[in-house]
DNA sequence: TTGCTTATTGCAAATAGTTGCAATAACGAG
DNA sequence: CTCGTTATTGCAACTATTTGCAATAAGCAA
């Protein structure tokens, strides 16, 4: 992947090197990163970097929409590189995630922008839910605390 | 609307007056509520009760499926009663939010988990997007920062 | 009603995330 | 290449959220 130097200058923003290095960060691996990991994986390239960097740029990179941020799960916050349009399926028992390039979820979308003339651009939703294992294994025990 | 006292008891769960304060609070009004929000409201009817209680009966709530938790716009991550299954459009400009009755949101989490086994759970998605005013707004100066 | 078990709370310390501000450095202009 | 403007960073203080643990009190049984 190309990272988009131009469109950040060309909007009147600079391209420093920790913008950079999280960009390339994220650009590693296809998956979620959250903010924590980031920084960590951020700090064997920029030595001097700080987490409170790392939360600006993330924010920043999203709101440029070249990053995408999701909930999962719990409440985590997560990051990833603003590819393709997709979604997530999080089981909320053994954190699992599946990914969902569901076409008809923009129809879906679509609909709604008709009827409420709203502009969606989740491009990024996450599902919480149980995994086909899950399933099996809450199926005698729905506590989830043990049944004591 | 009633409390499910019982649902919790049954459960072995216990019914503290922090948690009954609480799903009071949550009650009260129709509209999402912060942790911060929700202490404030609660420190009213329950002097002594600390935010880490707040907190942990949030989840606790979530967990239990009588209180919906959504991540509103930024980051937010608000509360509110499980009382029917709703959605929600946000706007990312000025913070409006539309709840969404539909059905058909429903109807694609139905194919999902047919094709991939998951159990879907999520009754509170929360979308992202621009509300038809802000779109006008937004029309000319699309960089959000003004243009300098 | 009284006592017992143990889920839940409050407290305080720990961790996560945000923000103000002065110093730094990107990058366009000359 | 050098300079000036100002976006961005680092630092440190601050706010938000989580967690361990001992004390408390729900709710069952007698």
């Amino acid at each position: 992947m190309v990272i988009p130097v131009n469109q950040l200058r060309a909007r009147g923003y600079r391209l420093t090197p920790q913008r950079l290095a999280i960009l390339r960060v994220l650009n590693q691996v296809g998956t979620h990163r959250t903010p924590q990991e980031v920084y960590n994986l951020a700090l064997k390239e920029i030595p001097g970097i700080t987490e409170a960097t790392v939360y600006r740029t993330l924010s920043f990179l999203t709101a440029q929409g070249l990053v995408l941020e999701a909930h999962v799960g719990n409440g985590q916050l997560v990051y990833e590189c603003a590819e393709q349009v997709h979604h997530h399926l999080v089981c909320r028992a053994c954190q699992a995630t599946s990914m969902v390039d569901y076409a008809d979820l923009q129809g879906v979308f679509r609909d709604l922008e008709q009827k409420t003339g709203y502009l969606i651009d989740s491009r990024h939703v996450a599902l919480l839910g149980l995994c086909p294992d899950c399933q099996d294994k809450t199926e005698h025990t729905t506590n989830g605390k043990g049944e004591r």
